[in-house]
DNA sequence: CGCTTTCCATACTATACCGTATGGACCCTC
DNA sequence: GAGGGTCCATACGGTATAGTATGGAAAGCG
């Protein structure tokens, strides 16, 4: 009945006509962050995304290929925008600091970042591939720290240890999801007065 | 031929003749620190013990027993003698501090069991009983972190700030499993002396 | 010796999953 | 309108795993 109706105009919703590789990773992710690495499934996806495994295959070689581009999805946006989201306009080095160390508590979306990032940490202990997309997002974070206090003016002596300590923290209130946000939040405000000092 | 010979006599190693349940979650803590809990399958286990299924079901009713027990071990692990290890006798509690701050990096076995944990906090998303398990021992720890610093003689009104900042490094150093052991000892060292400030 | 308990092997069912093979519906193009 | 490209469904084989059922060897004990 009514031959001409797509799938589209079938629905009127606002799926879409077909799926696209972006679809399977961002479903991916969705697993990760639920989750963990080993519970992405090829058919569970499939599922949840309403269609059959005969789609995966198409999109993808086979599991592992979708797995790879997880992380390359995931390191492309671990650090990305870092620059915009900072406030480049924001004159004060300090407060760059402070956005940067409340970055992981800023949105919903930054919390369900957190939690992909543990599931990538969990999953970086196996695969050799997801290690060295892990310490590379660890670097970039470290250096910009290290780049913050230096800009904030903190003794060249102590800018190596004062990153890592800045970092401990940023990990450490994305993780301790015990804790409520706010307090995580507030957390870091005290903590970042005390890690500019300058001595 | 030579009907006497028992297991243990038959092999003449360090085999027991039979296994107990703490063999099986001994066992089952190695493959988490391995790797994490969607890969501890009750046949691969048997395989490493060197027996088969039956066994298993023998000692335990189904696989989710085992996963009990094993939280339970470490709940009792991760924070046990801990008064032991931080040396009573030691008068400073400065230096006392420091050694528990140390206390991830402290051997080959705390390393292991820095890599149990990060296989727990992944566990711990989708398992309420690791999440409490798991919260229960980053309070207990928190807590230690605050009474030493409060015997340090820390301000009253920044101990709590403290303790966190304490146990951020504590867990930063232990999961940043990139970093030589010996520049994360080092980073713990010098971090414990700025933790230490009594202002 | 015979009985029970302890501990494990073997065989089985049922399920979930990866990957392949194949066909088919829809769309575009010539 | 015929052919090809896109996207997916279905069916199949193969493997890994959870859990059950049952038997059996060894040891202790009366």
């Amino acid at each position: 009945m009514a031959p001409s109706t797509t799938k589209i105009a079938a629905t009127g919703e606002s799926e879409k006509a077909s799926l696209s590789s972006s679809d399977w990773v961002n479903a991916a992710i969705n697993v990760l962050v639920a989750s963990g690495i080993a519970d992405l499934k090829v058919e569970r996806l499939a599922a949840t995304l309403g269609v059959s495994k005969g789609s995966f295959y198409w999109h993808f070689n086979n599991r592992d290929e979708l797995l790879h581009k997880v992380l390359e999805e995931w390191s492309r946006v671990a650090c990305y925008d870092l620059d915009k989201r900072l406030d480049l306009d924001e004159p004060d080095a300090a407060r760059r600091l402070l956005r940067f160390m409340q970055l992981p508590l800023s949105s919903e979306r930054a919390i369900r970042m957190a939690d992909l990032e543990l599931a990538i940490m969990g999953w970086a202990r196996r695969d050799s591939r997801a290690q060295v997309a892990l310490e590379a997002v660890d670097r970039t974070r470290t250096a910009n720290a290290y780049t913050l206090l230096r800009e904030i003016g903190v003794l060249e002596a102590k800018l190596h240890d004062r990153a890592h300590e800045v970092y401990a923290l940023i990990r450490y209130v994305s993780l301790r999801r015990d804790l409520p946000v706010e307090e995580r939040r507030d957390l870091t405000m005290r903590a970042h007065l005390r890690l500019i000092h300058l001595d």
